[in-house]
DNA sequence: AGGGGAAATGTTTACGTAAACATCGGCTGG
DNA sequence: CCAGCCGATGTTTACGTAAACATTTCCCCT
């Protein structure tokens, strides 16, 4: 509980260097300047601003005329203050560089602009909880109504206590349905049916190239790689990791391409897939003669690959705009409901899965 | 000039449903509130919250703790009202789709908040005229102080009028050097330094595949082309024109791989190089061995293209955190200086890239 | 014509904070 | 021993808006 207190501004006094021309304006003007130059009372210039009925159409047109003219915009620190509400919603996520969370964040945006919301954005640098603390608590003095976490749950536990009381929260990327709202891809059911989509080509068995282990999506599509393939009856072949990048998806394809029994391989992203895929051209197994390789995302590129990905697509734009009706839900009192959402994945088979090599 | 009014909400008002439970506390606990249990007055507690000195340690603790038992935020709306400051920076861009902008995002967001702003995002779904000037109208009722624009000028334009009078901006992927201050990478010096590297290599001339006309970057881009072809005295082949997508630089490519003179491209972005190198694996073309291909950007994934795929890397977390600087100077008033920064591009040489095939 | 009432407009007030100014108390130095 | 001063703390006020309440205006109907 710390971050209530700033430091000082070194700076100092505000005060402009003495003498010099006052070329700041200050302020812009107020409904008291619009009031006055347009002969109304600033009560008046309120309800033109806020769309209110009750006033003539006479009235109303001076009133803009006025706004026009001293080129007034509303304080929204005074409307946030007098309403208490700021109309914002804010985003906390580790990192803009993974697919998903750029798309789902851009999503959010568009939602919550229409809804006449602005979203600020919360990035926080390192994965630990304490940076996450601190965000959160720096989000306390925010003006926000509401957040919207990105990220794995077991960081925002630590967190959670700083959170301000009334401030609502829906999360992405998590299975603590329990505790909060959550919206998430079906991935567990866009893994199966990746699995299901290889062994009905006919491969004896897939294996997997994972996601780190601290992650709950990685872990998530491991598990149900894991599952698909037990219920089928078949053989599951040791996991293998690496970190979403696609470097790391090529170091792991220089051991898979040694596994000659290897036909038909799920990676738990596309940017691995791609680095697998380098990697199995440089060994020269053939994509998808030798060994299908499956991704999980469908990024904008996955169609570009050689050969073009076949893969799990992810409607992140979806769960963008259900985690922003989530929570002006929650911000409009309509209901605190917890639980999880999941918007539904879809298999998109291009060219690099095929049946196995006739032995 | 629309936008100032807004349409009244449709939910009318804002009563909660009667006879149902006070289950929303309200709002947070003020100042007063700790003054009160702290048994200080709200001053002391405004200058421990802010840092001030002047305090008992004695005192201070006291207030601290208060401050910890009623769990108090200080309100942001409250504090922007009163210091005229919101402590915040309205970012506009048009789309998060390609990788400059949420690189630069990401890296604005983290700049920013090192300096105690926070970042507000502001999407224009279509990049038109009229959208972005209602963007910007929006933002005018916006708590920001300053203005970060990610996006071609010539849009801006239309929309500057009714920009708030004080409001700072600094454009990113511009070159209205002239009205704005700009921050971008040096496009030109990093298109020269490849189109310099295939000629060194020996190829007789270098083809170039371009973003769409639109685009101030595609046309820098192209520019730099131009002229360092006709500087090196070479031909100047006819440009092919994509629109940033692997989808057309793949369509682009299955033209240019007809060509059988051509021994080197150079695609204005990784994305369309990744489309190129389908288009030439396709056809039968090795690269680099037939065709050297050169991009821009040097995405995370370029070095796992096939083959890793040379590039110009631009340091858009440079140009982001440059953008901050350049806004918050604005705002503290230490100048209003115009004029284009640029921040360097390399030459990441990988291997897409090799001298041409004998003859 | 007069009264009733609704529509239009004005007045008061509070939202939470922090600057500016006011006060209080104790300590220093002549 | 007291004037003077500084550091600690309290009081007043304004920031710009909008809800709640008050007043004026004007129209319609009997």
């Amino acid at each position: 509980m710390d971050g209530i207190v700033d430091t000082p501004r070194k700076s100092g006094g505000r005060t402009a260097p003495d003498g010099a021309a006052p070329s700041r304006p200050k302020r812009g003007a107020s409904m008291a300047d619009v009031a006055r130059l347009a002969g109304v009372s600033a009560q008046t210039v309120s309800r033109v601003s806020n769309g209110y009925p009750g006033v003539t159409e006479t009235t109303r047109q001076q009133v803009l005329a006025a706004m026009r003219k001293l080129g007034y915009r509303p304080n929204s620190a005074a409307r946030a203050l007098k309403r208490g509400e700021f109309r914002t919603i804010g985003v906390i996520l580790f990192t803009l560089s993974t697919t998903g969370n750029v798309r789902t964040l851009e999503a959010i945006a568009t939602s919550a602009a229409r809804e006449g919301y602005a979203v600020t954005l919360l990035p926080v640098a390192v994965p630990t909880q304490d940076e996450v603390r601190g965000a959160f608590t720096r989000l306390g003095e925010l003006a926000v109504d509401a957040v919207i976490v990105i990220m794995e749950v077991h960081l925002l536990d630590a967190a959670t206590v700083s959170l301000p009381p009334n401030t609502q929260v829906v999360v992405a990327d998590s299975d603590a349905g329990d505790r909060y709202s959550v919206v998430d891809t079906d991935q567990a059911g866009g893994t199966r049916a990746a699995v299901r989509h290889l062994l009905d080509l006919g491969h004896r068995t897939v294996w997997h190239l994972a996601g780190p282990e601290e992650s709950f999506a990685a872990q998530r599509r491991a598990d149900a790689w894991r599952a698909t393939l037990t219920e089928a009856g078949r053989e599951v072949p040791e996991m293998v990791r690496g970190d979403w990048s696609a470097e790391s998806g090529y170091r792991a394809g220089l051991r898979i391409a040694e596994e000659p029994d290897c036909t038909a391989v799920f990676a738990a992203n596309d940017q691995m897939a791609l680095g697998l895929l380098r990697a199995l051209h440089e060994k020269g197994r053939a994509v998808p003669d030798d060994v299908s390789v499956i991704g999980f995302d469908d990024i904008p590129e996955a169609g570009s690959f050689v050969p073009p990905l076949t893969t799990v697509h992810q409607d992140f734009a979806e769960v963008g705009r259900r985690c922003v009706q989530g929570v002006l839900r929650q911000i409009r009192g309509e209901s605190a409901e917890r639980g999880t959402t999941l918007v539904p994945t879809r298999l998109v088979v291009r060219q690099s899965t095929a049946p196995p090599p006739a032995r």
